[in-house]
DNA sequence: CCAATGCGAGAGCACTGCTCTTGTTTTTCC
DNA sequence: GGAAAAACAAGAGCAGTGCTCTCGCATTGG
């Protein structure tokens, strides 16, 4: 009994059933992205799929059990996307400078999010469906998270990032410690504290721009991105050679 | 001829007629308002509010176009509301360190968002409509900037702000010239450049937990927010005294 | 081979936004 | 004051939505 919406990867196996399955369940979520790229999430229609797919909407039922639970999955892909975007630019700048590594992944998210605003607003924007985001979501959500401290992580390791001045109060610096210890990551509890403080500031920016918050004012909104994330990286304490601007 | 879903403050000499009119707006607007803090914007259902009113949907259509437009009329509202909170922060706080007035204009943002989730999802959220926002929308949405951006003019002003050591990249010392000229404050370009790079991050930070990105990460959310706001201060160059923690 | 299960199609329900028409009331102008 | 004009509430109706149920057909597993 598969369950809904799941990447179905490895059927392997498994008979030509089940690979139907697999094969209409991937192409109701493609044709559901579509019309998501397109129209964005409110007019996503359960209705519009089946028909586009050439099926008769009720038929679509026993793949997902609704529209909200399409929607998850949806969101589900969505947030792994972006992680692999970031998992990607922190893998590909290895080596680099902490600074230079912080900016290629914080670019990769914000171009990501350009080419993508509807599913950009599907994890970060306002939650649609009832108000209750599934379990699935936010572990998918970690990976995002997790490449982006991991080039801290990494940093600290390697002796390239600064001790902050003064420390973070000591409330917050609990909650930094019960973090780590789900995530396991090793870095200090203050210099987790301080990412903690900069990740939602630089969705924020990058949020900005995409919902069009930035219309008639910033219009140069490359160099100021850049600008912001280079800062972000100074307040992280993360070492680099100044401003390496392609 | 009275334009959709302005707030008729003064009606004055005017007939019984357009007093009615101007009630009627009201009563629907606040219906809807409470149906959208119940259920949100995308459940928010111009028949229900008819229904809830007493009256026939199509009557509706006599006071707005259409169930988008009703929703913008919303939308404004929120953005002054919110406008209004971050500006009466603003001038209850004349007189006090810089530092500690921008706390108390993010503070006050914040407990406006939390205790009006869906409001604040409609302004800083995923845009719901089609796509574009009129332009009434970000006219009311400058009033929030503009309060924030008021205590960093105020510091300037009586000195207390220092200058940025290492100026931000000249077009966005051009953008925020061009920005300088339309809202006219009296600020350097340096210091309103930086003002527009923490401005964004401020509303990531508000939104992450409104949107509960920071469920299951941060627990103790109001040092976590307290905190990262005195470091968008330390940004800022704002001075006051440290951490006069109430 | 036969029962069990998975599946697609259709009808149908309650709901939505929106339009058009039909009387009624109110305002406005001569 | 009375007639023309405008504003209004109500209803019917259209196209679309999410979702449920039932019905036959196909595939599967014992």
């Amino acid at each position: 009994m598969l369950c809904f919406g799941q990447t179905v990867a490895m059927v392997g196996i498994e008979g030509a059933r089940s690979r139907a399955r697999a094969e209409v369940t991937a192409a109701i979520k493609e044709e559901a992205r579509r019309q998501l790229a397109e129209e964005g999430a409110a007019r996503l229609s359960l209705r519009a799929v089946a028909r586009e797919l050439g099926m008769v909407s009720s038929a679509l039922y026993r793949y997902f059990p609704g529209r909200d639970e399409l929607l998850t999955a949806l969101i589900v892909d969505a947030y792994s996307a972006a992680g692999a975007v970031a998992e990607a630019a922190a893998s590909d700048s290895e080596g680099s400078a902490p600074s230079v590594r912080w900016r290629e992944v914080c670019r990769a998210l914000r171009r990501w999010a350009l080419a993508h605003p509807h599913e950009y607003a599907l994890v970060y924007g306002s939650p649609v469906p009832g108000y209750a985001a599934p379990d699935r979501t936010t572990e998918a959500a970690s990976r995002i998270a997790m490449a982006l401290f991991g080039v801290v992580a990494d940093a600290v390791a390697a002796g390239d990032c600064a001790e902050p001045v003064d420390g973070p109060p000591a409330e917050l610096l609990a909650d930094a410690r019960e973090v780590r210890a789900r995530i396991g990551l090793e870095l200090p509890a203050a210099v987790l504290a301080r990412s903690l403080v900069v990740w939602p500031q630089l969705f924020g920016l990058i949020g900005f721009e995409v919902f069009g918050q930035l219309r008639g004012v910033i219009e140069r909104r490359e160099t100021y991105f850049d600008h912001a994330v280079d800062q972000l990286a100074a307040t992280l304490g993360l070492f680099g050679e100044r401003s390496a601007r392609s």
